[in-house]
DNA sequence: CATAACTAAACGAACATTCATTTATATATT
DNA sequence: AATATATAAATGAATGTTCGTTTAGTTATG
């Protein structure tokens, strides 16, 4: 039988991330996307069920790459704002370093397809998170809160700034770009907020 | 000569919101929303020049509302922690009062169509940011930090919690209601974030 | 009765998806 | 080592539908 050629599963990964991003959902459709990744539209239709199933699929292998790169050197056992700092700096450098998949998951996190895409979330991660904030309380390491505003106050600043530095420009067309003192600096008053 | 009805107008704009907010960009269309607001799809060229003007021009008026919104009972020479909490008290109610025009802003805000939105946002309110900002510098009563720092810290925390609410979940499907309690515990989070 | 508001019907283009074929290769058979 | 066979991978062209937008004409009111 003939053999699969992964360049080109590639290439329409890459392809479809860069339509999304650069022209949004509506501006993504099956056909363009076949023609910029120098496919047939039928193929397409081999690796994915529909339109939809693609868009999940490259969210799926997105998000589980993120949640990878957010544990790496991250211990349970740490002291709380030593783990934060692990994972908040580790979620940062990621989204830096892939632009295009960040800017992907926010566009998608954003829009109604959300609600599919938690679906697809598997339950470990959230325990996971759930069992260091609450250690971290016990411990006191944490002011008493509640999983949602622990996670608001931790990492929403950082996407913002994200947000902000991938944009070029902040509030009001404010020139602006993500230094690591930057980074450094928000994530102490971060910690200085989450300490009790 | 023949007078324009307004409740097309309105029925126009809710109805588009709605489109969009419960189907994405991709899934509103012109003719859609012609049909669903009861008008023939010319009409709607009347109104607007093409889909992105209309578009467009239902987030400017989203987003002056918003900000208007946002500034009720401020005054500058308020401290900063008081300045604050007005405008985040302000913020907060309004989304929880308008999720729809919240959630049409939220996802415009996190698609490439965010670029041109940018362009017409007039600088007054960036200039009023910055000055509020920086007199609480200088009065030591906020840290030093560049404004997009101090937004960062001071409002996306707020924007995820009203998000986590009227998703009426948050992280791994768990269930999550944004009472007065939570909100007003957050503010002091972060305002203790960015007090010296 | 002038004119702006409004519409029904239509336009070609682009859409998601499918169908009938062709192509390439791993393996079985000589 | 050479050839045949089976079959997954890949395709080009077509499907009917929906898209954004326009045109030619009707309706309502100052």
């Amino acid at each position: 039988m003939r053999t699969r050629d992964d360049n080109k599963i590639q290439a329409i990964r890459a392809h479809a991330v860069e339509m999304i991003v650069k022209q949004g959902f509506d501006g993504f459709s099956m056909q363009k996307l076949a023609k910029a990744a120098g496919v047939s539209p039928a193929t397409l239709y081999i690796y994915y069920k529909d339109r939809e199933d693609l868009i999940m699929q490259l969210w799926a292998a997105s998000f589980s790459a993120m949640a990878t790169a957010t544990l790496k050197n991250f211990d349970p056992s740490m002291s709380f704002s030593e783990g934060l700092r692990v994972q908040w700096l580790n979620r940062a450098k990621y989204c830096l370093k892939y632009p295009q998949e960040m800017q992907f998951m926010e566009q998608l996190r954003h829009s109604p397809l959300q609600e599919k895409a938690l679906e697809m979330v598997d339950g470990g991660f959230k325990n996971a998170m759930y069992t260091f904030v609450n250690n971290a309380i016990k411990k006191n390491e944490l002011v008493k809160v509640q999983l949602e505003v622990y996670w608001s106050i931790a990492f929403a600043p950082m996407y913002n700034l994200v947000k902000f530095h991938l944009e070029g420009q902040s509030i009001g067309g404010k020139k602006f770009t993500l230094t690591d003192k930057v980074l450094h600096e928000t994530l102490a008053l971060v910690i200085k907020a989450l300490t009790p």
